[in-house]
DNA sequence: ATGACTTATTAAATAAGA
């Protein structure tokens, strides 16, 4: 089965290339961020129409995830369980069916960006990444087929950004960050690109500011973690470059990875 | 270079993103 993550940057802008890329890559389940609206605006018919139930955890303006699968959602998870910030919509996680009678735990995620690392938004990303590490940890107990899936605002290494001189201060590379996402995968997480390839310049945002997409300019800051049931059936992972050069883009293009049956 | 774009909210600016 196929899982995708794509921090989309307002569903409502980006629902032409939501569709396209629905039909094109066929995801079983695609994990969005940023949708930046409430549930009431949220495109839910648009989407049932391309053959997918949808899940949503909205908000106003900001933030904001959603899952879309081809299977019914079960098991739906509103909010990161245990982080007090729940006014931010930044967690969601359900269990989707892959057909042949597997199951996967999927779970959409918007970290924090955190920036500037000087004022308390920086301390709310590292909560909630501790927070996630101690749910992530409970989710292994379960033994399941899991994929973390989303937009973490962590550049792992210096092969995941342009010019890492240039990100040496900043939220998403700090050490501190780089530290936190480590103990992530330190739980027994694989970060599915990774489990791939060991190539640099592989990215997954470009900013829209001075040309960045032009000159590759970017950053690998959304992540699929695969917990040991879900990396044992690791097939192939891509990510979908050639949205950024679309229609109406967003700065953000859509990872996927390919599961073999259980 | 406290910039550059894009988005949402709201009605010409402001805030946030990364």
């Amino acid at each position: 089965m196929r899982i995708a993550s794509w921090n989309v940057n307002s569903i409502r802008q980006r629902l032409q290339p939501l569709l396209a890329f629905l039909k094109e890559a066929a995801p079983d389940a695609l994990c969005l961020q940023e949708t930046k609206c409430e549930d009431h605006a949220f495109p839910r018919l648009e989407i049932e129409d391309a053959g997918y139930n949808v899940a949503i955890h909205g908000q106003k303006t900001f933030n904001g995830v959603a899952i879309l699968s081809k299977s019914p959602l079960d098991d739906v998870t509103i909010g990161l369980p245990g982080f007090d910030g729940e006014a931010q919509s930044r967690y969601i996680e359900a269990v989707v069916s892959d057909g042949a009678g597997g199951a996967t735990r999927v779970a959409s995620i918007y970290a924090p960006n955190g920036n500037p690392p000087d004022t308390p938004k920086y301390p709310y990303k590292l909560a909630f990444m501790e927070a996630l590490t101690r749910h992530a940890a409970a989710l292994l107990r379960l033994e399941e087929s899991v994929v973390l899936a989303g937009d973490y605002n962590v550049i792992p290494a210096p092969g995941d950004v342009y010019e890492p001189s240039a990100w040496m201060g900043d939220a998403l590379f700090l050490p501190q960050t780089r530290a936190a996402f480590q103990r992530l995968l330190n739980l027994g997480y694989a970060d599915a690109l990774r489990a791939t390839t060991d190539a640099p310049g592989l990215y997954t945002f470009w900013d829209y500011q001075a040309g960045a997409w032009q000159k590759n300019k970017g950053l690998r800051i959304d992540h699929l973690l695969l917990s040991p049931r879900a990396a044992d059936r690791l097939a192939r992972v891509d990510i979908a470059k050639a949205m950024r050069a679309g229609d109406k883009p967003s700065d953000h293009v859509a990872i996927y990875a390919d599961l073999a049956a259980a």
